[in-house]
RNA sequence: GCCCCCAUCGUCUAGAGGCCUAGGACAACACCCUUUCACGGUGUAGACAGCGAUUCGAAUUCGCUUGGGGGUACCA
C-alpha cells in the first residue's frame, strides 16, 4: 500500500486515434489509482502542432470513456491543477527555462541544423555513440550577440553533466522503477538536449516535468520506451528543486511478427477494434492480462474486480504479443453475456444493411438472441443474420438440396408444416422432434441430416441458429414460400 | 555503431532454491453432449533459449553467449 498522496496521469498526444497500447497505459494506472485511493489525471500532450488535431483529441475523449476509464481531472472535467491542454500552458514554461539558465543548468544553444547533422554524421563515421558536442556551452555574451545578429535564433539546452554533478556522485544516474527495479544509465552518455526550442515552445522531456511538477503526479507509469527520458526528466526534476516522482516502466506490446503493433496488422486504435464488432468490456480485460495476471486465476472479469487484485509490482516487465485469437475467444464470451437489450443496441449499427423495420424490436432482440451464440465480433452478425431480412441465396446448399435424403424429407415437411402452430414454439419444438424421430425410424436418417435439408431449404445454410426460432420469427407463410422456391432450384 | 531493457508451451501467463516428472487460459487435436455452428464437459500434444558458475539441490541466484525489444531528434 502506497499511503502518500497517488496521483497518476495518462498524457496522449494527440497525433493519431487512441491506440491499444496507450489504453493499456491508461488502465494500469487508472488501475493503479482506484487500487491506492488517487486520482487518474488526463492531460493531452498537444505541443506538436504539426501532428495535433482535435479529431484525434475527440477519439481520446471518447476511446477512454468507452472503455470506462474516467479522469479525475482532464481539459473537460477541470481540476485545481489546469490548464490540461499542454499547448494552453504555453506561458508557463518560459520561467523554468529561466531559472535553469540563471542556475546554469542550462544554455542557449546557436548550432544550426547544419551543423548538428555533421556532428553526427562524424560519430558515425567513427563508429562513435553520437553525443551533442557542447560546443555553444561557454559562449561569451560577444559571441552571441554576434551569432543574434546574423540572426540565429538559439535554442535552450540542458546540461546534463552539471546537473548530474550537483545532485550524484558518480556520472552514473540510477532509478528504482516500479516494475522494473533498479534501472541505470551512464550521464556522459546522454547529450545535452534541447528544452525549448529555437521557435521558442518547449519540448516534451521539458513539458513533461513541468507539467507533472506542476499537477503534482505521484507517480508516472508508462510504456519502457520511455525509459531513456526518465533519466534526462529526473535530472531536470532535481535541477529545479522539484520532487521526483516515483516511475514504473511497462512492457510493449508488440505485433505478432514481434514488430510494433501498426497499422498494417490490422486495428491498433480502440475505435477501430469497436467498428469491427470488439465491446469495450471486452478489449479492457484482455489488454489487462498483457503483462498482468489475476491472483484467483480468474480471468474474465470487470476493471472494478481487476482493480481490488491490482498490485503494480507483479507486472510483467516482458513485451507481450498482441494475439487476436484470445481476444476474440473473451469478446465471445462478453457478447454471450451481456444484457440482451443493451446488446441488441450495441448489434443494431451493425445491420443497417437490412431492413430492421420488418421485425419489431422484440424479434430483433430475438434474432439477436438467437444468432449470438457462435459469434466473436458484432461484425459477424451481418452474415449469421442475413436470411431473416432477405430470400435465402441456395448456391452453397444446391447439391444437398438435390439430395434423395432432402428431397424424401422435404416431400414429407412441404404438407406437414401446412399444419403446424407457428404461434406455440413448445408445440413447433415437438413436432420437429417428431419429425426427425420418424425419418430414424423408417429411413435410418441421421436426425442432423434431417434439419439439415430443412435449414438448407429454409435459409440456404448448413449451419445457423435454433431451427425453432428461425421458423417462428419467418411465420408460417414466409416458410412455405422459401421451402417451396427451394425445390425449384 | 553505442546505451538500456527483456527472455517459462505457438500466444498470454503461474512460478520469488526443494511443493515443478513446471500449473492455468487462448489456439490445435480427439472424444462426449447435441437439430447444425457454437457453448459446455473430458482428454491429448506442447515450454524453463544455450553454456558455465554458486548450492546437497536452480525455471527460480550470478556471469557469458544468443535472440527479441526500446532509445540514440529543435517528435511525443
Amino acid at each position: 500500500m502506497i499511503d502518500e498522496k497517488v496521483r497518476v496521469r495518462i498524457a496522449p498526444s494527440p497525433s493519431g486515434n487512441l491506440h491499444i497500447g496507450t489504453a493499456r497505459t491508461a488502465l494500469f494506472n487508472f488501475l493503479f489509482a482506484k487500487k491506492n485511493h488517487g486520482k487518474f489525471i488526463l492531460r493531452i500532450e498537444d505541443t506538436d502542432a504539426e501532428r495535433t488535431s482535435q479529431e484525434y483529441v475527440d477519439n481520446i475523449f471518447d476511446s477512454l470513456k468507452a472503455l470506462g476509464l474516467n479522469w479525475d481531472e482532464g481539459p473537460d472535467v477541470g481540476g485545481n491543477y489546469g490548464p490540461y491542454t499542454q499547448s494552453q500552458r504555453f506561458d508557463i514554461y518560459p520561467k523554468y527555462v529561466q531559472e535553469l539558465l540563471d542556475k546554469g543548468f542550462a544554455y542557449e544553444c546557436f548550432c544550426t541544423p547544419e551543423e548538428l547533422e555533421a556532428e553526427k554524421e562524424l560519430a558515425t563515421k567513427n563508429k562513435q555513440a553520437y553525443v551533442y558536442s557542447k560546443k555553444c556551452e561557454n559562449l561569451t555574451e560577444e559571441d552571441k550577440e554576434k551569432l543574434r545578429k546574423e540572426g540565429r535564433k538559439p535554442a535552450i539546452r540542458f546540461n546534463i553533466a552539471k546537473a548530474q554533478k550537483a545532485f550524484h556522485n558518480s556520472s552514473i544516474l540510477e532509478f528504482d522503477d516500479l516494475v522494473k527495479g533498479k534501472l541505470h544509465v551512464d550521464t556522459n552518455l546522454i547529450g545535452d538536449f534541447v528544452i525549448m526550442k529555437s521557435n521558442g515552445s518547449p519540448t516534451y522531456n521539458f513539458a513533461v516535468v513541468i507539467d507533472d511538477a506542476l499537477m503534482e503526479i505521484s507517480h508516472v507509469i508508462r510504456g519502457e520506451d520511455h525509459i531513456s527520458n526518465t533519466y534526462k526528466q529526473i535530472l531536470i526534476f532535481e535541477a529545479l528543486g522539484f520532487k521526483v516522482p516515483k516511475f514504473g516502466h511497462l512492457g510493449m506490446i508488440l505485433a505478432p511478427d514481434r514488430s510494433k503493433l501498426s497499422k498494417r496488422h490490422g486495428a491498433t486504435a480502440v475505435s477501430d477494434f469497436v467498428k469491427e464488432g470488439y465491446l469495450t468490456e471486452a478489449l479492457i480485460n484482455f489488454v489487462a492480462l498483457l503483462g498482468w495476471a489475476p491472483s484467483d486465476g480468474e480471468e474474465i472479469k470487470p476493471v472494478d474486480k481487476i482493480a481490488e487484485d491490482f498490485r503494480i509490482g507483479e507486472i510483467s516487465s516482458s513485451n507481450s504479443i498482441f494475439e487476436y485469437d484470445k481476444l476474440k475467444w473473451m469478446n465471445g464470451q462478453y457478447i454471450n453475456k451481456m444484457d440482451l437489450a443493451k446488446l441488441t443496441d450495441l448489434a443494431l449499427p451493425f445491420l443497417n444493411m437490412y431492413d430492421l423495420n420488418k421485425y419489431t424490436r422484440k424479434q430483433l432482440e430475438k434474432i439477436i438472441e438467437i444468432t449470438r451464440e457462435p459469434i466473436t465480433l458484432l461484425k459477424d452478425l451481418v452474415y449469421d443474420t442475413q436470411y431473416f431480412f432477405e430470400k435465402p441465396d441456395y448456391t452453397e446448399v444446391k447439391e444437398l438440396l438435390n439430395s434423395d435424403l432432402s428431397k424424401d424429407v422435404l416431400d414429407k415437411f412441404t404438407e406437414e408444416v401446412k399444419t403446424y402452430d407457428f404461434n406455440n414454439s413448445e408445440e413447433l419444438h415437438n413436432k420437429l422432434a417428431d419429425f426427425r424421430a420418424y425419418f430414424k425410424e423408417q429411413k435410418g436418417y441421421k436426425p442432423k441430416e434431417t434439419m439439415w435439408a430443412i435449414r438448407a431449404a429454409v435459409t440456404g445454410r448448413t449451419r445457423g441458429a435454433d431451427m425453432v426460432a428461425i421458423l417462428e420469427l419467418l411465420g408460417k407463410d414466409e416458410t412455405i414460400a422459401r421451402i417451396e422456391a427451394s425445390r425449384k432450384i
